[in-house]
RNA sequence: CGGGGUGUAGCGCAGCCCGGUUAGCGCACUUGCUUUGGGAGCAAGGAGUCGGAGGUUCAAAUCCUCUCACCCCGACCA
């Protein structure tokens, strides 16, 4: 392809909007541009980008047996209804009315419409298994998008379904699309971990997501990893622990209430009472499904959110207002403690219940309480983890200790159960003639957010390293001076050469200088550079570059391709 | 949803407090000449409903009210 015939229109200024590097490439490097809060219109060089990536994710897919699909954008909310979560998804769903006022819904995933259609067709366990996946735009409502491609609310998924006649073979087709994801990222360039996650609104069993390590902000989620077994999981899902548990008093003092005076946080409770956050129990007053609820934890631990919502079956937790803390407590913002709190569940950490002689709020102001003991003191209505695994912890497969890292999600697998054949009663005769439900699998790969998630892997301050196999173009031909007879007819010779031999080829016919066509070429990071200028051309060779590292190699002008084909060889 | 912020030419911004010529600057764009291995120089030029609506005033980008859009932070604190 000519620049001059394709449409790359890079940017001098970094645009106000972007945070993240990643976002201010692609920006940038003329690759997206917003047309509103997440949605974005894909510009040449990014449309090269995602059909590089689908066709990788398409030929792993077709190699491990799954059956490319296209399934509709717009769906009928009577679909969604059916298996409950018209009413649970909440307001991440992008919903319309069509002119006869019949709720619609824009599709965010597609549990429902592949049930819905093998419900009705798939009648034999003769017909099983069965892996359908797509590729096609996303819609959901994201309550803050932001960073560009990563948190949109139009983006690119590839979803694929599987259904299985019983656990066995699912745990199969499970691992069968796990070893594909492993396969899909490796091609893409990119080194993948799969971590446990928290199922979510996805529901079902259990859940893996692939993450892609980065050491920018553009890290979005927290990950835990022992670093002594493969134990990795997401902070929302990882547990622990405690490697160094701490001292327990030997005997049980009698309760006592003391003063403490504007002393309502946990640093100014430790501090001005002397003791160690750990001996400190934090009341934390949450409304879950609008119903109050009292969560205890150590003073030093972090509340998970997503553990306490999963224990309490809840469809949203919200911290409670500060009304509703004094309601409760029956005293300011700053005192809860779990003794006298009547009429609200009690949900203590297991940590909390072998803190003995704990300090926690009096429910009074400018009060704590010391010696609080559970059981004499105080009954929680339920014990279970409910705080972040924290790096230092020990592992709770081996004896090693946890790590934590930043990781962008990439591809996600879900171990779906029965929910959704169950709920909307989708079932198959087995051998024997008895109807059973579907054991179903759920797995995604982002299109579109995994090229920025490879540019924040990999770029330095000039501009994007692209990853060959998802680049844009393979090479770019750089002519110094396109008006330079010479330098025009061997970059046009070069790139027929190239081309004919099937590489992907840029030619930067511009006639700009060459520090606006070096910048650029940076900036758009395709892999291999070759510049044509008169240093090189007088001994009859020209410049290769491989964009991720400073050398450049001198070719001679015959070699060119075989010199291309075997950098390409040797680089990401 | 809560808090903060920003909307002025394609992009990045100044002007707004303290209302008063034809609303500026840099980049980009057009034309010409020179230049030509890391974002060239000179000259001439084109381009703006000052986000939108209403109000105050002799006069509004500037003050007031409403509204829309976008960005950032938060939703880890009892």
């Amino acid at each position: 392809m000519r620049w001059t015939q394709t449409y790359i229109p890079t940017l001098r200024e970094v645009p106000s909007e972007a945070e993240l590097i990643s976002h201010r490439y692609l920006l940038r490097g003329g690759f997206i541009r917003k047309l509103a809060a997440g949605v974005y219109i894909y510009l040449p060089m990014m449309q090269r980008v995602i059909d590089k990536f689908a066709n990788i994710v398409r030929d792993e897919m077709n190699k491990a047996g799954a059956i490319e699909i296209t399934m509709p954008v717009l769906h009928p909310a009577e679909i969604w209804q059916m298996s409950g979560r018209y009413e649970t998804v909440g307001k991440e769903q992008m919903r319309l009315q069509d002119r006869h006022l019949h709720n619609l819904v824009l599709g965010g995933t597609h549990e429902e419409i592949v049930t819905y259609l093998l419900k009705g067709e798939v009648k034999s366990y003769k017909q099983l298994p069965l892996n359908l996946y797509q590729i096609q735009v996303k819609f959901r409502d994201e309550i803050r998008p932001r960073f560009g491609l990563m948190r949109g609310r139009e983006f690119i998924m590839k979803d694929a379904y599987t259904f299985d006649v019983d656990e066995n073979a699912f745990m199969v087709a499970y691992q069968k699309m796990v070893d594909a994801y492993f396969a899909i990222f490796r091609r893409a360039g990119l080194d993948t971990r799969k971590v446990e996650s928290d199922t979510g609104a996805m529901g079902g069993k259990a859940a893996h997501e692939f993450m892609l390590i980065v050491d920018t902000d553009g890290g979005e989620q927290t990950l835990i990893f022992c670093d002594h077994c493969d134990y990795a999981a997401n902070i929302e899902k990882a547990t622990y622990h405690e490697a160094s548990p701490p001292q327990i008093d030997a005997e049980i003092l009698p309760l006592k209430e003391v003063d403490t005076p504007h002393a309502s946080t946990i640093e100014e409770v430790t501090s001005f009472l002397k003791i160690d956050a750990k001996r400190l129990i934090k009341t934390l007053i949450y409304l879950a499904d609008k119903k109050p609820v009292a969560a205890l934890i150590r003073g030093d631990r972090e509340l998970n959110l997503i553990k306490l919502k999963n224990h309490l079956g809840a469809n949203e937790i919200d911290m409670a207002p500060a009304a509703i803390v004094e309601e409760v407590t029956e005293s300011p913002v700053g005192y809860a403690g779990p003794v006298g709190l009547k009429n609200i569940p009690i949900i203590a950490d297991p940590e909390v219940t072998r803190i003995r002689n704990a300090v926690t709020g009096a429910n009074k102001n400018e009060k704590h309480l010391l010696n609080v003991n559970i059981d004499r003191d105080f009954a929680p209505s339920a014990v279970v983890e409910i705080v972040n695994a924290v790096p230092g912890e020990g592992c709770p497969r081996c004896n090693g200790h946890l790590t934590s890292k930043r990781g962008i999600e990439v591809g996600n697998t879900f171990m779906l159960g029965t929910k959704y054949s169950v709920s909307m009663e989708a079932h198959f005769l087995d051998a024997e003639g008895k109807e059973r439900p579907f054991i179903m699998g759920s797995y995604g790969i982002g299109i579109t957010r995994t090229p920025q998630a490879a540019i924040e892997r990999y770029h330095d301050d000039k501009g994007i390293i692209w990853p060959k196999n998802i680049a844009p173009y393979l090479v770019e031909i750089i002519p110094l001076n396109y008006e330079k007879e010479e330098h025009k007819q061997v970059a046009e010779q070069i790139y027929q050469e190239l081309v004919s031999n099937g590489i992907d080829c840029l030619i930067d016919d511009r006639l700009e200088r060459a520090g606006v066509k070096f910048n650029d070429a940076d900036l758009i990071g395709i892999p291999v550079r070759l510049v044509i200028g008169d240093k090189s051309l007088k001994i009859g060779k020209l410049e290769m570059k491989y964009r991720g590292s400073n050398e450049m190699e001198q070719v001679a002008l015959g070699n060119v391709v075989a010199a291309v084909k075997g950098l390409l060889e040797r680089i990401n």
